[in-house]
DNA sequence: TGCCATGATTGCGG
DNA sequence: CCGCAATCATGGCA
């Protein structure tokens, strides 16, 4: 598309070129008819040797002598009208081709990356690392760890987010500049080629998609490292930290004071879950490991109960009677019943 | 360094 | 959605 915009330019150019010939060749000015049929007709190869030759011989005094020439032109009596007139007929071709596909439809891909930037808090106004506080949570560590955790990614953040804005600062200045400097550029030569507003407005558009597409490729960019830096932090979401012993100490005094029933509410988890300073997850994780585990414990001295067991009332038959598991821990049968039985797993639901 | 303890995750069933 | 069971992955100790 822009290849397409510049190609028109340089075709503008080249009609340039042609008076710029005229101009250089000494030619009358008010004859370029005959320039055209000689250079219609006549041998290419020839033209451009005559061409060069001309070129070559360009000289200062010949330079100043275009320029004087060109001045001249441009204070022909003549020249505004036939350059509005040039300008018109630009219009109409052209530039009437040329627009038409001009506005796409903005990217969706664009609007995300910017939907993105704006959650994560890189783009946007500071936001206090909301997100980063939703990283700890989901992280589950506990509060220490999690603020601890939560500095470093806010830290990591901050960085990506300055980085982010100082080359987006960067890229709006180069901008700016150099879209400045071609509408300078157009100007100048909108004294000499028919260069209408529109066009320079064309040109400073397509300089702005230019420079937007280095700005998706910053977004792009920054949304990689956010992504990166995420996912490293929820990568430590397994490294966990062992609970206090205090904590320790709250979570299995209520288990061993409530072995027939180890399922606590709601409500009990959120207040152990405070006594703790640990989530109610945490909590829960806690419960459901600490029930399969103490079952299989049971389970195991069970099993080794039940060897001895036999062994004895092999050994000793008159004596089978006592040979009911010994080393088995009263407490443990509760939920080692309740649990075979299914019958008070959901007791509390 | 290996082993066990332990918190977290996952898949499944009800 | 909850709990169970299996599993992962790390902490901590001998």
């Amino acid at each position: 598309m822009t290849e397409q915009a510049f190609g028109d330019k340089r075709r503008a150019g080249g009609d340039n070129g042609v008076t710029g010939h005229n101009g250089l060749t000494g030619e009358d000015v008010g004859a370029p008819d005959d320039n055209r049929k000689h250079n219609n007709h006549c041998q290419p190869l020839q033209d451009m040797g005559e061409i060069l030759q001309q070129i070559m011989a360009i000289t200062d005094e010949s330079l100043d002598e275009a320029q004087a020439r060109k001045h001249a032109l441009n204070c022909h009596r003549m020249k505004p009208a036939l350059f509005s007139v040039l300008c018109e007929i630009k219009e109409k071709t052209a530039l009437s081709i040329q627009g038409v596909q001009q506005e796409d439809p903005v990217d969706p891909q664009i609007m995300r990356l910017d939907t993105m930037l704006l959650a994560e808090g890189v783009a946007g106004p500071e936001k206090g690392g909301a997100s980063a506080a939703a990283v700890a949570a989901a992280a589950g560590g506990t509060p220490d760890d999690g603020s601890l955790e939560h500095a470093d990614y806010k830290e990591k953040l901050g960085q990506i987010r300055q980085i982010y804005h100082a080359e987006l600062d960067k890229y709006e200045q180069a901008c700016n500049e150099f879209t400045n400097h071609v509408i300078n550029l157009l100007r100048e030569q909108s004294r000499t080629r028919p260069v209408s507003p529109k066009e320079i407005e064309r040109m400073v558009s397509i300089i702005h998609r230019k420079f937007g597409a280095i700005q998706t490729q910053l977004k792009q960019s920054t949304c990689e490292a956010v992504m990166i830096l995420r996912s490293r932090f929820l990568d430590a979401r397994r490294k966990r930290r062992n609970f206090s012993k205090q904590a320790t100490e709250i979570l299995n005094e209520y288990f061993y004071s409530h072995l027939a029933n180890p399922y606590p509410n709601e409500e009990v988890k959120e207040e152990l879950a405070k006594k703790c300073s640990i989530t109610v997850a945490q909590v829960a994780n806690w419960f459901g490991n600490k029930r399969i585990r103490y079952k299989k414990s049971i389970a195991k001295f069970q099993e080794e109960a039940n060897v001895y067991a036999m062994k004895t009332a092999a050994s000793v038959s008159s004596l089978s009677s006592q040979a009911n598991s010994p080393a088995t821990p009263n407490t443990g049968m509760h939920l080692l019943i309740h649990t075979h039985t299914g019958d008070l797993c959901r007791q509390n639901k």
